[in-house]
DNA sequence: GCCGTTTTCGGCCCGACTGTTTTCAGTCG
């Protein structure tokens, strides 16, 4: 069984035990339990193979022994036997925000609520504000937070969407019968959240391919089969955001097509919409029917082997598929003006990591090893700061212990190099923690809000340009605070505050988490066209997270980015001659 | 359930914010 898996059952068994009314300190050992366990960077198994379990601080003999029979078994005879006592759709409560066990308790004990349809339904009939420690702005909260998951609901962070869709892409793609292969759709233009995977397929036998896909392993339900289109639906998993209470798991749709018909069925299904309705607008103009099937002038089939045909037919450039929102790019792409997008292959490094100096659970030294494998030059180093408590904040001896760390480490390094740099808090009045003298110190600041969101739009833009007005402040992350499918974005005016990034020279991230994907990419383009630069940060807490560089790439691209616009672009020495202090 | 002793039982937990209270409970990052 996965970590991930390990440390939801722990805290499901802590909310059980709270709901059973068992002391809070035995429930709370479950909770802490888990939070060693997702701090952990060697795997359950090595521990349990050396016996190692009980040395961590927290988990004793009874825990102990616990996590060895979920881990070697994949199951916990304790937890579905608790579990078994309560209804399946109880838990569902807590994904709302401001939902935690204790009023789980007391909406489940005196009212009997068990899911959200009946909380939602008791929260009109104001049945909550009855209950003791509720009132009306509690109740109020609760049936927004319930409104917002409906909303969230059959929606998937495009990390997870990705990856499903890899594994299944790469099983049709290996079919004998299967000529050309695409995922297309909202995922192949990359938007930041997803309600369906749409793969394409080519072949000359249809039924076989689509046999095979509804008959694959992994799947939970069939729902349509043909032999154009059939639509499986994925088993549930619990890897998603916080949002997706209300989720099944992700469907999937196949679509078969001749190998002739594909590049066309390609381009119509990649979509957008509104993309498709120009193209064809432009296209009718010419004297072109453009439907499904292909492009047709008189009646006459127009033959074009790829999608660069099809746009040239129509006298455009080739519009990369993350352009595709009508949004500018069809009138660029018929002046040949279109932006070069950024690549993968630009990248040389990256910023705004964690480690073990504050809430990360990888050392400096893992952190930039794992970023040497993946071919970088460089790494930016930024733990919280000390006002960030939760996040194990760092105070000013441990900044002092992390750069004599760094400055050893960068000594071992050829071409390679650690800089130093911090994630300092925003204080509400838009100061940076930390005084100056302390700032100084670092090669590159990073600022970022982590508190009081509930102000408003106004005193949120102007704390947000008091921080960017801080002489030491290098770039300023994630602009909003969004959480993709788990929170909004705080009230702020992204437009101002790019504004005043461009008058003080400060780089704005773009945090490359599929949680966030903020600065959004709808904005990416006016930070452009200001000279703002953009930083493609991971935010990573682990090593596996630096990866998200590469999402980061995609999320650029589609914000209409070229290399010369993101500062990760810039090679050691660069960066040294601009950062390093 | 865990830990650590003044060693087999009592305390355990960071701090801000919100909403409910009228001094604090619950949630969250």
């Amino acid at each position: 069984m996965d970590k991930k898996s390990v440390i939801d059952i722990l805290e499901e068994i802590g909310v059980m035990l709270e709901l059973k009314g068992e002391s809070e300190s035995r429930a709370r050992a479950y909770y802490w339990a888990a939070r060693v366990i997702s701090s952990l960077d060697v795997p359950l198994e090595t521990l349990i193979a050396e016996n190692k379990l009980k040395e961590l601080k927290g988990i004793g003999k009874a825990l102990s022994a616990k996590i060895t029979e979920l881990v070697t078994t994949g199951r916990l005879q304790y937890h579905e036997n608790l579990k078994s006592s309560f209804p399946e759709t109880l838990f569902e409560l807590l994904k709302i925000p401001g939902m935690g066990p204790k009023r789980l308790k007391a909406v489940y004990d005196t009212l009997g609520i068990k899911s959200l349809g009946e909380l939602e339904y008791a929260c009109h009939e104001n049945r909550l504000i009855s209950l003791k420690g509720f009132g009306i702005k509690t109740q109020e909260k609760i049936l927004l937070g319930i409104q917002q998951l409906k909303r969230y609901q059959g929606q998937y962070l495009y990390d997870f969407a990705q990856k499903e869709a890899e594994k299944i892409l790469s099983l049709i793609a290996q079919h004998s019968k299967v000529i050309q292969s695409s995922v297309v759709s909202s995922l192949r233009r990359k938007v930041e959240v997803i309600k369906e995977i749409d793969i394409l397929a080519s072949t000359n036998d249809k039924m076989k391919v689509m046999d095979f896909f509804t008959s694959l392993k992994d799947i939970e339900s069939v729902t349509v089969k043909g032999d154009a289109k059939s639509n499986v639906t994925l088993p549930l998993r619990y890897t998603q955001g916080q949002g997706q209470a209300l989720n099944t798991g992700i469907n999937v749709n196949l679509y078969t097509v001749s190998d002739a018909q594909f590049p066309y069925v390609l381009r119509y299904l990649t979509g957008s919409e509104e993309h498709n309705i120009a193209i064809r607008d432009r296209a009718a103009k010419m004297g072109f029917e453009m439907n499904e099937d292909g492009l047709f002038k008189d009646g006459k089939f127009i033959e074009c082997k790829d999608e660069n045909q099809i746009f040239h037919k129509l006298g455009l450039a080739f519009i990369p598929p993350e352009l595709r929102e009508n949004t500018g790019e069809i009138e660029l792409a018929e002046r040949d003006a279109l932006p070069k997008l950024i690549e993968e292959s630009d990248i040389k490094g990256t910023f705004h990591v964690h480690t073990t100096y504050s809430d990360g659970i990888s050392t400096v030294a893992e952190m930039a090893e794992a970023a040497m494998k993946l071919g970088f030059t460089y790494l930016g180093i930024s733990d919280h700061s000390q006002y960030a408590a939760y996040a194990n904040g760092m105070k000013p001896d441990a900044i002092q212990k992390q750069h004599r760390e760094i400055d050893t480490l960068n000594c071992k390094f050829d071409n390679f190099k650690i800089f130093k740099g911090i994630e300092a808090d925003i204080l509400p009045d838009g100061s940076i923690d930390y005084d100056d003298a302390i700032l100084a110190a670092f090669d590159f600041v990073i600022a970022s809000v982590h508190s009081k969101f509930n102000m408003t739009e106004e005193e949120m833009t102007k704390r947000n340009i008091k921080a960017i007005e801080n002489e030491h402040v290098t770039m300023l992350a994630h602009p909003t605070g969004r959480l993709l499918l788990g929170r909004e974005g705080y009230p702020v005016n992204v437009a101002k505050v790019i504004d005043a990034a461009a008058a003080n020279d400060v780089v704005i991230e773009l945090n490359a988490n599929p949680h966030r994907f903020d600065l959004d990419w709808r904005y990416c383009k006016l930070a452009k066209e200001k000279g703002v630069k953009i930083s493609i940060n991971t935010d990573a807490h682990n090593l596996d997270e630096l990866r998200y560089t590469y999402m980061g790439v995609g999320i650029a691209r589609k914000g209409w980015l070229e290399a010369k616009d993101v500062i990760n672009t810039m090679n050691l020495r660069e960066v040294c001659d601009v950062y390093s202090r």
